[in-house]
DNA sequence: TCTGGGGTCCTAGGACCC
DNA sequence: TCTGGGGTCCTAGGACCC
C-alpha cells in the first residue's frame, strides 16, 4: 500500500489510521536540546582548576539562600538546587559555597548558543543552562539529525570545556526528556516510533508541567507511571484536572508536543524582588524598599525601550502568606515618579496581618510596549522624568536619595 | 539558621453589560 | 417582588519551570 486509496472513515479504521500516519510523516519535526551538565558549578570548576574535583556548591550565601546548583560532587552529599543554604552547609560541611557571577554565565551561554546557531537559526534558550533547537529541514545542509547530535554533543565539550546532555526527538517535550535520561554528559536519541516506549516506564513528574501538586493528586489515584496516566480516559482526566489541564496530560502521556521551538519570545513582564536577611516591620523602610525595587524595575523598562501598562507588587509574610496586588493605568509608562506612586498606592491596598513582619516585597510591571508608543504628555511633566533619567544614568541608581526613607 | 529570583500560564470569582 | 444566562474585563492566587 504505498498510496492512500480510500476515504478516511469511521468505518474503514485502517486507512483512517494510514492518513494520520501521513499526516505525521508530513509535519515530523526534529527538535534538539541540549542541557549543561550543573552549569555554574561546572563554569566555576572550569574557571577556578582547584575545584575540580571538589564539592562545589553555587547559592546565596546570607541566612535565607538556597543552593541555585551543586557540582555532581556535592550531590553526593544529598545537596540539590532549590535546598536552602543552610540545610546544604549542614549535609557538606566541606563544601565550596560560591555566589553566582550571572555575567560570566551569560558568556559561556552565548558561547553554547553560538555553536548551537551553526546548525540552525531556530535556537530557543530555555534558561541559560537550556536550549531547544530546531533541526527539521537542515539534513541538505548538515546530514541526518543524529548526526548532527552527535558532533553537537562532541563539540560543546570542545569548545566550551563544559560537558552537556543531549537530547533528540520528534518535539520539545521528548527532547528535553531525552535529554534528562542522558544526564549526566550523554546523548540520547528518541525516534517517533520509540516514544511510547521510551515514555512508558517514566514517573508522571518527569512530564513537563506534573510539578508536586499534580503529582500527588496523582498517585493519591494510583498513577504514578506515564502508561498508567495513558490508560486513562480523557474525559476522565477533565472532570479532574479541568478541560485544558486534563488534555494537557492525555496528551504529554501520549507523547503529543506541538508547540514550536521560536528564537526569541518578548518579555511578557518585568520584576524585582527581594527576602530580607531579617523581616521588615518600619513602613517607612518598606516604603522606601518599595521605591528602590520600582527603580530597579524602570532601569530595565528604560534600557530595554519599553512602556508598561500594569504595576504589581507581591508582599510575602513572615508566615510565607502572600498577597499580591495590581492595577492597570490609563496609559503605559515608563515615568520613575508615576509608577513609584501606584506600587506604594498598591501597598496601602495590603492588609497587615497584626505582629506578622514582612520577609519579601516585589515589584513588577506588565502590559509592555515599546517605548515608540509612548502617548503624548498631557499632565505629566516629562521634562522631570528625562532630568531623572539622565542624573540615574550619570551617577548610578542611587544618586537621588529623596527617594529614601522618610522622605517620600 | 526553612523555603531565591525571574519568569509563564491558568483558573476562579466579581463587576458589569445586554 | 423575583429571577435568567452569557460574555467580557479585571484582579488575585496558585502551579509550574529553571
Amino acid at each position: 500500500m504505498g498510496i492512500l486509496t480510500g476515504v478516511a472513515s469511521p468505518g474503514n479504521p485502517g486507512v483512517a489510521r494510514q492518513a494520520e500516519t501521513l499526516r505525521i510523516n508530513a509535519m515530523a519535526r526534529w527538535i534538539l536540546h541540549v542541557d549543561m551538565d550543573a552549569f555554574y558549578a561546572a563554569v566555576e570548576q572550569h574557571d577556578h582548576p582547584e575545584l575540580r574535583g571538589k564539592p562545589v556548591i553555587v547559592a546565596g550565601l546570607g541566612p535565607r539562600g538556597v543552593v541555585a546548583t551543586a557540582s555532581y560532587e556535592a550531590r553526593a552529599f544529598g545537596v540539590h538546587s532549590a535546598m536552602p543554604t543552610a540545610q546544604a552547609r549542614r549535609l557538606c560541611p566541606h563544601g565550596v559555597f560560591l555566589p553566582p557571577r550571572f555575567a560570566r554565565y551569560e558568556e559561556v551561554a552565548e558561547q553554547v548558543r553560538t555553536i548551537l546557531r551553526r546548525y540552525s537559526p531556530l535556537v530557543e534558550p530555555l534558561s541559560l543552562d537550556e536550549a531547544f533547537v530546531d533541526l527539521t529541514g537542515t539534513e541538505h545542509l548538515h546530514g541526518p539529525p543524529e548526526r548532527v547530535a552527535h558532533e553537537i554533543h562532541r563539540r560543546i565539550p570542545a569548545e566550551t570545556g563544559l560537558s552537556c546532555a543531549v537530547g533528540l526527538g520528534p518535539n520539545k517535550l521528548i527532547a528535553k526528556l531525552a535529554s534528562d535520561a542522558a544526564k549526566p554528559g550523554g546523548l540520547r536519541i528518541v525516534r517517533p516510533d520509540e516514544v511510547l516506549d521510551f515514555l512508558s516506564p517514566l514517573p508522571v513528574e518527569d512530564l513537563w508541567g506534573v510539578g508536586p501538586k499534580t503529582a500527588a493528586r496523582l498517585h493519591e489515584k494510583g498513577i504514578h507511571t506515564v502508561a498508567e496516566l495513558r490508560s486513562i480516559s480523557l474525559p476522565l482526566l477533565q472532570s479532574w484536572f479541568g478541560p485544558k489541564g486534563g488534555e494537557q496530560l492525555w496528551r504529554l502521556s501520549r507523547g503529543l508536543d506541538d508547540d514550536p521551538v521560536v528564537p526569541a519570545r518578548p518579555a511578557k513582564s518585568i520584576s524585582h524582588e527581594t527576602t530580607y536577611p531579617q523581616d521588615l516591620f518600619d513602613p517607612e523602610e518598606i516604603k522606601a524598599e518599595l521605591r528602590r525595587l520600582s527603580l530597579l524595575v524602570v532601569d530595565r523598562l528604560q534600557a530595554e525601550g519599553l512602556l508598561a501598562q500594569t504595576v504589581q507588587i507581591k508582599v510575602r509574610f513572615a508566615d510565607f502568606t502572600t498577597v499580591t496586588r495590581q492595577t492597570h493605568l490609563p496609559e503605559p509608562t515608563d515615568h520613575p515618579l508615576l509608577l513609584t506612586a501606584e506600587v506604594v498606592g498598591l501597598w496601602t491596598r495590603v492588609p497587615l496581618p497584626a505582629g506578622l513582619g514582612i520577609r519579601l516585597l516585589g515589584v513588577g510591571v506588565a502590559e509592555l510596549c515599546p517605548a515608540e508608543f509612548r502617548a503624548l504628555p498631557l499632565f505629566t511633566d516629562d521634562r522631570l522624568a528625562q532630568a531623572i533619567r539622565e542624573i540615574r544614568q550619570k551617577h548610578g541608581p542611587h544618586a537621588l536619595n529623596f527617594l529614601g526613607p522618610g522622605q517620600g
